[in-house]
Parts: C-alpha cells; structure tokens; sequence
DNA sequence: TGTACATCAGTGAACGCGCGTTCACTGATGTAC
DNA sequence: TGTACATCAGTGAACGCGCGTTCACTGATGTAC
C-alpha cells in the first residue's frame, strides 16, 4: 500500500504516470469488490498517494476517469479481437484456439475486464452506457465478420445481426463465469471446455439455420 | 414522494408495511440509476418517511436487506419460469410463448429483475454470491427438465447442464437488452422476436448435437 | 365496560468520520538569455 | 556555463455536508383484570 508522498514530484516524473496510477487504483479498488459508484475520489487519492485536490490536475471529476477506463479497456477487447483472428487456423480447431486466446487473454487482464463486465449493468449511467455502445459497436463488426465467412445471400442482414448479438452474449457470459470463480483459477480448462462446447452448438444452430427455413416462418 | 410522519404510527399499521417499504424503496433507488453499493441507509429511510434510527427496528443492516431482496425477487422469478411451463403449448409454439411470457413477466416486475440483472455482476460480495448462487440452482432446475423432455441417453448429463447453462445465459442476455432499453419500451415487439431468433437457433443447434458425434471430440 | 400496564415502531438529537471541492502555496523542472 | 523566470503537479488546510450508529424518549396499540 502507498505511503503519502513527502516531496513534490517533477512535473515530467508524473504527468503521464500519475495519471496512469489513478486509472488503475480505480481497477484495483474495483478488485476488491466495490462497485464504481461506491468508490470515492479520496479513496482513489489515497491508494495512489497523492493529496485529494491532486486529482483535479488530472480529471474534471471521477465520470471522465471512468469514462476513460471504459475506452482503454476495450480498446485492449479489440486488441485481443485482432489476435484471435490473425492467426490462420484450421476450420476445425478455429472454435478451440479462440476459446483459449480468450479465456487466457481475460486471464491476463482480469482487472479490465471484471471493470467493464461490472460497470455493463451498473448504476453510473454515462458508463453504462459508453460500455454498451462499445459492445454494439463489436456486434457490427463481428457482423460483417460473419457476412464474409457464410455464404452471404443464405443470411439476411438481421439475422447476422441476430447471429453476432448471440455470440457477443455468450462471450460475456464466458467471461463472467471465468472472473466469477477464485481468482487464480486453474480450473480454466474446465471453463474453456464448456464455452467451446456452448459454442459448437451455437455454430451447429446456424449451419442448420439457413437450410431449416427457419428464418423465414417469423 | 413521501413527506416526514408527523405521528408516531401504530406498529400493528407497520410491522409488514414498513418492512416491504423498505425494501421497495431500495428498488426505486436502483431504479434511479444508483448501484446498491452506491445507496445509503439514510436515503432509504429518506425515501419511505421514517428516521435514519428506525431503520434499525427491521433489518441489522443494508446487506441484509439486500439479501432480502435477493430471495424475494427469485421468488418471483421462479413463479414466472412455472407459469411458463404450466401452460400446455403445442410443441410448434413453445419457444415463442416462452418467450412473450419472460418478456411481459419482466416488464411488470422491472424494478426486481433490474435489480438482480445490476447486482448479479455488482460490487457487493455477498450480494453477489446469492444470487449467482440462485442462477446455478435454476440451472440445475432447467437441466433436470431438460432431461425429461429429451432421450435422456443421447445426452450426457454434462453436456444437458452446458445446454441449460447457455439457455439461463441467453435468457439473463435478454432481459438486461430489454432493461437497457428506455422504460416504457413499445420495441418489445422487436425484443422478443429477436430473442426468440436465438433461442430457436440454439433449439436447432441442441437438434444437431446428438446426432452429429459433436459431443464426443471434445 | 373501564383502567393499568407492557410492547415496540418510530423520534430526534447527538457523535465522530469521510466525503468533494476550493485555494493560496511550494518547489522541481525546462527554457530563454 | 550561469542566472532569472514561467510552468504546473502536488500540498495541506479549510469548508460545509451526509453518512452510520447510539440512545433515552414518546405515544398508539393490544391485553389482563
């Protein structure tokens, strides 16, 4: 735990780091299970080291922090989005090899995503908000993914859309379930056996959607 | 809104009354955009009409009062999930009147299933557990369902566990969609057909599973 | 029916505390000459 | 290289406020006789 600071710091020392710090003591103290809306700015203050009136140097008030935290953490989202699609992968392991990229890259920032999987339902409305147009905005994307991999004229836009806002959903689950159990969870394999499967399943309902004419008896 | 009770109120009158307030008027608060974490007793009193002190004379503390809430909005969760499956429907029919009824259901009981929907992610450990708790006995409750209506032997009792977890999951994704949503929602039309899409797409996919040897190269 | 008494939900005042925000300040740094 | 000055992150004290909890109390009700 940090100590008060008992010198001034230069100004090039701390204008990015200090601000850094205070992003992620709002991570931290989030970790320790509190929600966004129950933290205090003297809180964030406090475990960062730096007297309360500090943090007015650095953001207009504790939304914008959040607001910011909101960006960055999906703006890593993407970035993992981006691996898991780079790597070619033969059609039958491509279910399997994302599953894992996932859960270990959730893993790997389990801080970010607890955040952003917290603060999706919670009650600070601006960054609900921002946190949901952000997931609408990958639905899009893994939408138009999606309309390159099938053969485009047996799917219409909407049930892409559909079909996209059905994986995105089982995404989030997965993760949640994974930030749910203890912390250094080894029991990941098992979390990533039941996902890849729910996933399989997902993908033997849409084989079978555009030839079942189910799309069409709405 | 309430004004300050002038008299003192008779304890026959309240014993029940005050109680139920109480706890209503916690759900009027998460209705207002607050996290439980984010709400204090006093606001609580503030909002039903009694001093902060009283309090007191109905629950220990706000956890406790929130596990309250926590039991009483499964309950009437539960209720509902039985009025589902109480009504005899023609197989043809069962998913899109499954799933008119969840969405009506949720909309006359909005504040409760907000309040589950926010808190099952949210910063209050206890809290937390309970009603993730109440989410896995509903799983283990839709799984022994499941097995009756299927030929239990084409499933494993593993692989039926996965599909009522993916089911739970799906049908949570929904109501936080349609909670998101602006209050009054005449677009429930569109929820519902949407949400029925998913739940038909992952019917045919539970179709394929046992035929298709999926669920032995795991 | 009338009276004395027990029960107990709610009162209101008090407490010490952490909160968000403000402000004049300090002092290390970078820059101009 | 040495000096004077501007910049600005962080200080520390102060403010008024809402918080959770306590406590002796009040007064409406139900009950025993």
């Amino acid at each position: 735990m940090s100590r008060p600071q008992k010198r001034h710091r230069s100004h090039s020392d701390t204008l990015i780091n200090t601000r850094q710090a205070l992003l992620e003591a709002v991570l931290e103290l989030i970790n320790r299970d509190k929600s966004f809306d129950g933290i205090s700015l003297r809180e964030v203050t406090r475990e960062v080291g730096i007297t309360p009136g500090a943090f007015y140097r650095h953001f207009p008030d504790m939304d914008s922090l959040g607001l910011e935290l909101v960006t960055s953490s999906f703006s890593t989202l993407r970035t993992m989005l981006i691996t898991v699609r780079a790597n070619p992968i033969p059609e039958e392991l491509i279910i399997r090899r994302s599953v894992e990229t996932f859960v270990t890259y959730v893993r790997a920032h389990r801080r970010q995503f607890q955040f952003i999987s917290r603060e999706a339902f919670g009650g600070v409305a601006v960054i609900r908000n921002a946190i949901n147009d952000e997931f609408k905005q990958l639905e899009i994307e893994l939408a138009s993914d999606l309309a390159r991999l099938v053969s485009s004229d047996d799917w219409s836009e909407d049930d892409l859309q559909m079909l996209a806002s059905l994986m995105i959903g089982s995404m989030i689950q997965i993760v949640t379930q994974q930030l749910m159990g203890r912390p250094r969870g080894e029991d990941d394999a098992e979390i990533i056996q039941k996902a890849e499967k729910q996933l399989r399943l997902i993908a033997l309902g849409a084989n079978a959607w555009h030839s079942s004419g189910a799309k069409n008896d709405a």
